[in-house]
DNA sequence: CCGCATCCAAGAGGATACTG
DNA sequence: CAGTATCCTCTTGGATGCGG
């Protein structure tokens, strides 16, 4: 078994991610996917508009920008807030919830900066053993 | 060696994941993919092998878990050793860079799970709040 | 038992053009 | 400025069958 939480099978037994269909596998796949840890990191504690956000995370389109934001909002991660203007003017919040994911993903940032010298290393290693090889 | 250094950014002022092209997101894409977070975890401090991690991780396919293993083999986080018996053997370890990619992926996987109920809630607010849309 | 090859469906994600 | 809509491409990932 594999029972990897320890305090928590206590409150939701059946909450684990090593079991199929588990609703928590949803939850992984969305903060684990390309932008969302971008763009809560470009976020932080402070109140971005739109524009300012796709500057922050260079390379995101403006339809993955939109996207990922609307997915935020709808897990409760993000408060999107509009100010009726001439231009108008979007802004977003990371809300509470939002608020503790940063610890967590800013722990895996570090660690792929970290760890990105060993990772390009053991590439290069994994390459020349299987150039022989085919 | 695996370098865990700290003060990274004063030697790679550049590894910064907001800028367009940088190869700490490509490490960041692997390690937030749908299987590695639950492969590593599956795999812990314990060398297993083939057959006992589709059984832990499940609901993967046999593609799949070959796929995430290779990558992580050929990132240097996971040994593969092959057991050349009839039939054959095949275990895996997470070496150490492999081990110090656990606690922040556990972290991502305890924060999945403390927030799952806020997190549905939202959901069901956004749903309810959009139904009259359309 | 382990895993590669092939086929195929679904979704991610970019480019572009258009709206309030 | 902040989207929405459309189109199109590439990747992800399951299913199945073969091979060492």
């Amino acid at each position: 078994m594999v029972t990897t939480s320890v305090a928590q099978d206590e409150d939701h037994p059946a909450l684990n991610p090593y079991l199929q269909g588990c609703p928590t596998r949803r939850i992984l796949d969305r903060i684990g996917d390309r932008w969302t840890v971008l763009v809560v990191g470009a976020l932080g504690d402070e109140t971005v508009r739109f524009s300012e956000l796709r500057r922050r995370v260079e390379g995101i389109s403006q339809k993955m920008l939109t996207h990922t934001l609307r997915e935020l909002e709808r897990d409760g991660l993000v408060r999107r807030t509009v100010h009726p203007e001439v231009p108008v003017r979007v802004e977003y919040t990371l809300t509470d919830a939002g608020q503790s994911l940063r610890a967590p993903l800013k722990a895996l940032e570090a660690w792929s900066i970290s760890h990105f010298g060993d990772i390009r290393a053991a590439q290069a290693d994994y390459e020349s053993l299987h150039a022989a090889d085919e």
